[in-house]
DNA sequence: GTCTATAGAATGATAGAC
DNA sequence: GTCTATCATTCTATAGAC
């Protein structure tokens, strides 16, 4: 098996990649999804427009890594509820799972847009990026099945109530709770409906 | 009282407005609802660009019209199933309203997005026209409170889980059904959670 | 890898003649 | 009310020096 060495320039160029997401997810979150031309997010990151081309090919390129990246994001939400609930019973752990969601949605009404609303002109996620969507909804459905929703239309079903939330309370009530205080219910409501195992 | 004469001239203005209005439409339903330029809509009315500003101050001007339009085509919907089903049983009604609701949503992505979603950037309904959205809300919410569900958590929860599917639909399943199929459903669903009166 | 310079194109909006 | 002409920006993207 080869030694490899570590590649420090590709490291770099990496982590200044990442740089670069994050500052256009600061510039989305001040001024809308669409609200930001790449001479700021270059001037944000302390360089010229033109730079920002060594890193990624056009400004869709930059949009779909920030649509992995958010993705990735939502996976850590995931993560620490784990982490925080290891052994809730799994209808616990739904709802707990249903107020992290919805939290993560209205924090920032430009990475909901993005994530599930596909609201970018004229971009669609590589494949590549789609991978980590895909990835945190199958995360999602083992949790749904656990708690005996599994079936692929129970699994729809929930992601429309969750994002049917959100985008009420981000459209109708930006900065409030009216539709927040319905997640509990929401859920219950679905459970009820849903024959228990 | 005054016999008011008809003024011919502020009638004309008025369809030429509507005129606008509908090519606007046209133009979001092909190329997305910011995919066009004031000249396309120009062009469309066989005008050019600056003549536009005798019916609207701004862009914004016509997407507020827009939204108004938009909204009034929803009660036109609402107005049309209540004439074909005059004396459903409340519950029933809803189903149908449900179905109706979804179908309007779908059929036009670009309306589903600024009247619901609000998605271009600098655009703030004004008053009156937001007036004619509250008045649709309305008179959903009537014919939730005659199926027994007029609690304003339930009628929010109502437009939470339409929007949510009608959104999953349009971003996820474009031209399919895989969200239709559960609207029906997501109806018994809600409908079950409420307690019968 | 970063820069300057600039292409190339689109847009909302205004001025003023007719 | 409609037009021509044009302003004043803004933006993505490329060329090529360093």
């Amino acid at each position: 098996m080869t030694e490899a060495r570590r590649d420090r320039r590709a490291e770099r160029h990496a982590a200044t990649r990442q740089e670069i997401v994050a500052a256009a997810w600061a510039l989305a979150r001040e001024r809308g999804l669409g609200g930001w031309a790449l001479r700021d997010v270059a001037e944000a990151v302390g360089m010229r427009a033109p730079s920002l081309y060594v890193y990624f090919d056009s400004k869709n390129a930059l949009y779909d890594a920030m649509f992995g990246d958010g993705w990735r994001q939502l996976l850590e939400r995931y993560d620490e509820l784990d982490a925080t609930a290891p052994v809730a019973a799994p209808r616990d752990l739904l709802r707990r799972g249903a107020a992290v969601h919805f939290e993560f949605c209205v924090e920032d009404p430009a990475r909901f847009q993005l994530l599930f609303l596909r609201s970018v002109p004229g971009f669609e996620p590589t494949g590549e990026t789609y991978a980590v969507a895909r990835q945190v909804l199958e995360r999602g459905a083992t949790v749904l099945a656990a708690a005996g929703a599994g079936e692929p239309a129970q699994v729809d079903l929930w992601t429309a109530l969750l994002t049917g939330l959100a985008s009420q309370q981000i459209s109708n009530d930006p900065g409030g709770d009216r539709w927040q205080r319905l997640v509990d219910p929401a859920v219950d409501m679905f459970l009820a409906a849903q024959p228990r195992r």
